[in-house]
Parts: C-alpha cells; sequence; structure tokens
RNA sequence: GUCCCCAUCAUCUAGCGGCCUAGGAUACCGGGCUUUCAUCCCGGCGGCAGGGGUUCAAAUCCCCUUGGGGACGCCA
C-alpha cells in the first residue's frame, strides 16, 4: 500500500513550488490507489501560524488535492519525546547545555539511495552532531521527520531537492531508531526566469494569487505537473488523466523555470474546455465585482443566454476576469465604447434600420437576424462591412469580438435595439442639435 | 569557503547508444479562414554549454572545465 504526504511549515502561504511537490505526491497516491496525507509541520512555535495553516488548508482546496489524513506535528510531542529517551538510553544521544544532541560518528561515508537522483555519497566527517531536541523542550525537524514518516507508514519520501543533504543526517536516525527506510525522491526546484530562486520580485509566488488572477485550479495544476514530468508531446491534461498516466519514473531532474506565457495559454485551453454551466458560475462573482452589473441583475436573464454568451466569449480570454469583463455586455448596461473607428451618418441610418429589422424578429436567433440584417443591406445597397463595425461597436463596445449575429443573439433583443438606437441618436442627433 | 545536485531551442519538454541532418508545446514572425478580434489550420525562426575519452556508432555512457541551483541553524 503507498503512502506518501505532504509536510509544510506554516511559516507563510503555499507557494508554487511547494504546491507542485504536494501535486506529484497527490497524484502518485491516487494512481496507485494509496494514501495521501497531509502533515502540518509546526514544531518550530516561533513561526508557525494558524492564518499560514489556513492559507495552505486554502490552497490545497482550491487546486482539489484532497488528503486522506491530517496530523499536526506539535500535537505528536509525547510520541517524540518518547522515541528520543529511547535513543538518549541508548547513547546515540546525549545532552549539553539543555539541548540533546544526536551523535554522528566521523568515520566512513552515508550513502543515499535517491530514487529519481541515484545514489549520492555524503562522508561522515561532513556531518557534525545536531540538535533533536532544543533547550526549551521541543523537537526539530531531521528528528521529528522520521519518527512521523515511520508511525505514519510512509512508503515513499517525495520532497524538494533543498532536503537532499538532510538526508544522510536522517537516514543515521532511522538506524539508531531501528526503522525502515521509505524510498527517497528529491524534487527539483522550480526557478524564476532568471534562473534564480522563485521570488516575489517574478511576479505571483502564491497559489492563492494564481486563483484571484483568474487561473482555473486545473490550468494551474496542468502547469506545474509538466514542470518536471511528461507523457510523451502531451499538453493538455484533464485531472483524470493525470491520475491516470502519472508516473515517478517519469519524473525530471533537472529545474525548471516557471514562466507565465505557458500557463495563460492553459488557462484558455481549459476554459474553452470547461463544463459551461460551471464557466458561468465562476464568473458570476467576477462580473458582479467589476460593479456594473448588479446580483439582481445577473439572476434577471436566463440561463440559457448567459451560456450562449460564455460559450462565445470565452476563445477570447486567458483569464476568467477577461471573460467577467466581456460578460458585461450581455447585460442592460450603458456601453462604454472604446475608442473606435469614426461613424458615418450612412452607417447611423443603417443601424436605425437594422434595428427596426430585428425588433421584432421571432425566433431572434442568429439565423434570423442575419436574414434581416441582409435584407437591410440589399435594400440599401450596402454591405455587411458597411455596418459590421458600427454594430459592433453600439451594441458591444469593442471593436472586436464574436461574429457580429452570434453576439447580437446572445443579447436580450430589447437591449440590442435600444443600444443601436442610441447609437443613432447620438451620431445623427448631434447634427440635428441634439435629441 | 566546504559539500551536494543539475545541464536539449528564449521557456516547458520528447529523447533512456543506431529510428535524430534532434520531435512537440508556449512565445515570436508570416499565411489561410472571417464582418473584426480570438479560436482553429498551415508555414517560419530557434537548441544537444565547451573539451576530452569509451564505442563500428553518442544528445544519450565516463572524466574534466564552465555555467546554474541548493545545503551548511537549538528553521523546515
Amino acid at each position: 500500500m503507498v503512502r506518501v504526504r505532504f509536510a509544510p511549515s506554516p511559516t507563510g502561504y503555499l507557494h508554487v513550488g511547494g504546491a507542485r511537490t504536494a501535486l506529484f505526491n497527490w497524484l502518485f497516491a491516487r494512481h496507485s490507489g494509496g494514501a495521501f496525507v497531509l502533515r502540518i509541520e509546526d514544531t518550530d512555535r516561533e513561526r508557525s501560524t494558524d492564518e499560514a495553516i489556513e492559507q495552505i488548508v486554502a490552497s490545497l482546496r482550491w487546486l482539489g488535492l484532497d488528503w486522506d489524513e491530517y496530523y499536526r506535528q506539535a500535537e505528536r510531542h509525547e510520541r517524540h519525546l518518547e522515541a528520543a529517551e529511547s535513543l538518549l538510553r541508548s547513547g546515540a544521544v546525549y545532552e549539553r547545555d539543555g539541548a540533546w544532541w544526536f551523535r554522528v560518528p566521523e568515520a566512513g561515508a552515508t550513502v543515499v539511495h535517491d530514487e529519481l537522483v541515484g545514489d549520492v555519497r555524503f562522508d561522515n566527517d561532513q556531518l557534525k552532531d545536531f540538535v533533536i531536541r532544543r533547550s526549551d523542550g521541543t523537537f526539530v525537524y531531521n528528528f521529528v521527520v522520521v519518527v512521523d514518516d515511520v508511525d505514519m507508514g510512509i512508503t515513499h519520501v517525495i520532497r524538494g531537492d533543498e532536503h537532499l543533504n538532510n538526508t544522510p543526517k536522517q537516514m543515521r536516525i532511522y538506524q539508531a531508531l531501528g526503522y525502515p527506510m521509505p524510498l527517497f525522491y528529491h524534487l527539483p526546484m522550480i526557478l524564476g526566469a532568471d534562473r534564480g530562486k522563485l521570488s516575489k520580485r517574478h511576479g505571483a509566488t502564491s497559489v492563492l494569487e494564481y486563483r484571484d488572477r483568474g487561473i482555473l485550479p486545473e490550468a494551474l495544476v496542468n502547469f506545474l505537473v509538466r514542470l518536471g514530468w511528461a507523457y510523451g508531446d502531451e499538453e493538455v491534461f484533464a485531472r483524470d488523466d493525470l491520475v491516470r498516466l502519472f508516473a515517478l519514473g517519469d519524473l525530471n531532474k533537472s529545474a525548471a523555470v516557471f514562466e507565465d506565457a505557458k500557463l495563460l495559454w492553459l488557462n484558455q485551453q481549459h476554459m474553452k474546455r470547461a463544463d459551461l454551466d460551471s464557466l458561468v458560475h465562476l464568473v458570476e462573482p467576477l462580473v458582479i465585482a467589476r460593479g456594473r452589473v448588479t446580483s439582481e441583475m445577473w439572476a434577471r436573464v436566463e440561463s440559457e443566454r448567459l451560456r450562449v454568451g460564455a460559450n462565445l466569449l470565452r476563445d477570447r480570454a486567458k483569464t476568467l476576469h477577461d471573460l467577467a469583463a466581456t460578460m458585461e455586455i450581455l447585460f442592460p448596461v450603458p456601453v462604454e465604447c472604446e475608442d473606435g473607428a469614426a461613424v458615418s451618418e450612412t452607417q447611423a441610418r443603417l443601424m436605425r434600420a437594422v434595428a427596426s429589422a430585428i425588433e421584432s424578429l421571432s425566433p431572434y436567433t442568429p439565423e434570423t437576424i442575419e436574414c434581416a440584417v441582409r435584407g437591410v443591406l440589399e435594400r440599401e445597397g450596402a454591405t455587411l462591412k458597411d455596418v459590421a463595425l458600427a454594430c459592433r461597436l453600439a451594441v458591444t463596445g469593442r471593436k472586436a469580438g464574436p461574429g457580429l449575429f452570434e453576439i447580437l443573439a446572445a443579447i436580450e433583443p430589447a437591449t440590442v435595439v435600444a443600444r443601436l438606437r442610441a447609437a443613432h441618436a447620438r451620431l445623427s442627433g448631434a447634427g440635428e442639435g441634439g435629441s
């Protein structure tokens, strides 16, 4: 039975590097039908905070990484003390200045068998005796991690590269306690664009920041898993695919740079594939948060209209915020025109004609709208190019967007007609002294 | 400084001795489609860090150099 754990220290938010470590552990557990344990490593009472725990939990939940067991390391103090006392009795540990020190022999070497990196040899003379229990009575990471991993039956320790140098110390503890060792996998780091340690100056590093930027969790998961793992030439993976295909043997051992461009592309890909109702549901609070559409207005628009609109608009959005911005036009709010081409008097007249032609259309569909508009154009001797931009601008406020007939059909006819007439009045009214 | 790890296009990667005059993806640049933008499709640009070996044959194995990263806490 596979048992793995993710063991963050609650000293800050969950960053994308930690999230990827958690993801690999979770994928391996789910792929193998094993257990995924979340263990909060809060033995440093100075730096651990409850807020950090809440942030980490919220991040994992948002990513969809569910755990089967949950532990707080600080709550296992009695058990740690018991293990440490046995080492004190056996002489592997001695007390000095109130702290408990683990004795490391100077001769020989300790070889770490890492399943990813291979055998790594550390000469023991580099290892010095180290503290396992502070003088305040609390225990130190290198000791408790071993006791907990053994007690929790962890079979595979999959963790960040920075722990490779700690592993020989931990191995000595496994040996002193007479415990069997798990398999070790030390993952390469995620770097910033300058190949340095990923930090704030590279942009967002917190998982929750990506949520707030309108990234879908499945897109972040897809992006992170591809930092160090590949399945042939495949790029876009649904969560189920990952669980099915993931294998530790396919992990890469070189560090990867985190770059936003591909994440945004993946986000678009996942938005294109997303269930429409879910997408509409996700974008609702974002639209309302923009301040122009109220929740009452949202509730009044038929859900089918929202689905159709979201479907048309999602091909043009990299993030949920992009989608929210364009979804606004589906509601009866004043249109704010971006700077556009000048609209001629002819175009203004045509818009009025279009408004009348579609005013009482039934059914009101892209096909019937196209038919009506083309009828107007034919009578007026104009082409679609003559009115498309003007109508689009009048109705959506933008120069670019979905096909004209599709987007007109997605908006309530009364709103469309009102916007066309308002634009006509604004344009021709100026010449007639205003009205 | 000491120790450890890593090294294929700008970036993510495929490659696990012959299938490689190195494949895919993002980004970028062209073209197609279209009422516009996007999606989509087609094309282009672009890489095995350098040097030694081993081998009939090396991106793939070994060594050195260089470069990058990490660890050296009574942090995790």
